[in-house]
DNA sequence: TAGCTTTGTGACTGATTAGTCAGTTTTTAG
DNA sequence: CTAAAAACTGACTAATCAGTCACAAAGCTA
């Protein structure tokens, strides 16, 4: 039984219901049914917790990725990108509103920008080899990058309050329309 | 000198700054120089407070959109929301870096539904309005704002990390895309 | 088994915090 | 000007919380 993996798992959790200021270490510990000083053991700090769990989640997101390329064209890679991300997220509503809770609270600023960095170049790249190749419409690659992140959000937001809703069939139709936006026109 | 808005000022900006949970009350009134036992006389407590601060935000922006109600086409109206929007938050970036962060936080649930629907419903009925008059695209109207806010989103986080941009051509071509994404083809 | 290392424990503490309240100042009204 | 009401004050408190530490249990090695 990793207590370390246990703790995040609580954690997360408990500061998605709860946010980061109503979640007391103490309540962590005892949920995850471990010591107080334990939990001190593996994270130094309330604040290395925090950190530690959106490492986790971001890494857990970044494996998806990798799995997600293809050997095909990049629009197919991209629709596989974007179809797994939101199936992802449906499937794992905790750990996505986890990560945006911690984008836009003031501890995004502890991540270094490398750390950033990592996570968000692949799709950089990926953006500006469609530019190069004339798939893509010749804007900054981090303007594409924005509107694609922010169109799987979009969507992921939309599933969330009408869950009833075809998924499949949204999915598909969203990303034809972002497709449709940023590719170029012959 | 009205202390309630001083307070919700300060509030506002300790909050964005260090978190719900970084920022005592006892800081937000000494900050705002009003004695510590004031804060409670307008807020009953820290919960009110953090929700009156979303609602005035909120209420700001409601009334710049009223302002870009035009008599003219739907699609001048939505370009109008669309530039004001990003123009507003670019120059109150602190407020919508706010109301992000209350969004996405569980503070957000104590929020009652019918206040929610307030800020959504003119942005619902102008684009189901477009879609009956097949202006728009015959999509859900929730899955059509969805996109809209988040386009909107996506351009302010890209402005907000690329200030050196010229922002109004940025403005400009990204609402030409995603008004050619959500229009109704002939 | 004995001796050593790693891991776990939970009572405890110093610091901080939301919220109170008895008293003071300011404003209002006649 | 006076008296009552309203607004303001800041020292205080009860509660909470992050982090510590002396000790115990479990695991490992030979």
């Amino acid at each position: 039984m990793d207590k370390r993996k246990l703790l995040i798992d609580t954690a997360l959790k408990l500061f998605v219901e709860n946010g980061f200021h109503g979640t007391a270490t103490a309540k962590i510990a005892k949920e995850a049914n471990v010591a107080n000083g334990t939990l001190f053991q593996y994270f130094k700090t309330k604040e290395e917790l925090i950190i530690a769990v959106f490492i986790t989640v971001k890494s857990e997101m970044a494996g998806m990725f990798i799995k997600s390329q293809t050997e095909k064209s990049i629009t197919d890679t991209l629709k596989t990108q974007f179809t797994n991300t939101v199936v992802w997220a449906l499937k794992n509503r905790v750990k996505f509103q986890y990560v945006q809770q911690f984008y836009s609270s003031p501890y995004i600023h502890l991540i270094k920008q490398t750390e950033l960095k990592k996570y968000i170049d692949p799709h950089l790249n990926l953006i500006k080899e469609g530019i190069e190749t004339n798939k893509i419409k010749d804007l900054d690659a981090a303007l594409i990058y924005q509107l694609f992140a922010n169109q799987t959000f979009g969507v992921v937001q939309y599933l969330f309050s009408n869950q009833k809703k075809k998924q499949t069939e949204v999915i598909e139709t969203t990303f034809q329309l972002l497709w449709d936006m940023i590719k170029k026109s012959k």
